[in-house]
DNA sequence: ACTATAAGGTTGTATCATGCAACCAAATAT
DNA sequence: ATATTTGGTTGCATGATACAACCTTATAGT
């Protein structure tokens, strides 16, 4: 009786799941984005258990998202995201902005986001067209790809 | 020893977890976002316990996300989703993409977004500045808001 | 009218995941 | 030489999930 896996599911949202949808992965990402690289830095941060940040730090280097690396100086272990960690950029923008909105501070916008070279804040994310325009959910629709096998 | 809550955590981020962030959750959201509006039909196409479904739906009415309304015909309920939910398009997509990418069906992509009004494929999710180009992560950096209170 | 089946749950129980404390070895600081 | 920090591992208690059984109401079949 163990916990369904999502990986038989034929879907890119499955898939994606099985690799940050689990509880604190998203949290631990958030800190290496913003510049963690220590074991017991995350730890602090976010209080969470050494032997679940283990299992997840583990699992992340296991999918590709981290590399585990020696310090240079000093004998610990050093926590570097990979391409494909740095492409979950976008998923977490996508979250903060969307609580950002819906849950929101009673102060205003916790962090805000810019462009590094001019200062100037970025969109809200959002679906956008070829030629830059944002949609709305109901401007989209889904089709079916070559990948595709049925699901619903 | 209750599983730690995010919502005292001051973060755009913790706080949408607590929203999407257990397991199934977003995936019950892809199938709504995709048509589905009875208990049943969501049932049969995750796979997922009857009484998780129950706990998760119930939790995202709580939370704003779905509505709850008597079907016109027959007695049944039917759900579907608020503005906020709608807002949830983006999360969605994000992870559709990355898993488009980093975790491949064989085959190609397996759903394509297009332009309902022109057919066109939209762009991959990604941040994106004030005038329209897509931003690499190393392109932004997050500035302090007046909602920060600190974390990290 | 009577029975069967489907929809939309609720309830119990077994197992997995998480939280916490205790412990530990190696490196660093005093 | 001793104490502390770092980065873990291990064991156990509790919460979350999976699954089967059951239930009520509504619809379908005969």
């Amino acid at each position: 009786m163990k916990h369904k896996s999502f990986s038989d599911m034929n879907c890119s949202l499955a898939q994606t799941l099985e690799v940050v949808g689990e509880r604190w992965t998203l949290l631990i990402l958030r800190d290496i984005f913003f510049g963690a690289r220590r074991f017991g830095q995350i730890e602090r941060s976010l209080g969470i258990s050494k032997n679940i940040l283990t299992d997840r730090l583990n699992h992340l280097v296991d999918e590709g998202i981290l590399e585990r690396r020696p310090s240079t100086e000093g004998a610990h272990q050093e926590y570097y995201l990979t391409e494909a960690g740095r492409d979950l950029y976008s998923v977490m923008i996508a979250f903060m902005h969307w609580g950002d909105k819906h849950r929101p501070s009673p102060d205003g916008d916790r962090l805000i986001y810019v462009e590094r070279e001019t200062g100037r804040p970025i969109r809200k994310m959002s679906p956008v067209s070829e030629d830059g325009r944002s949609l709305a959910s109901r401007e989209i629709r889904a089709k079916l790809g070559p990948g595709y096998r049925n699901w619903i």
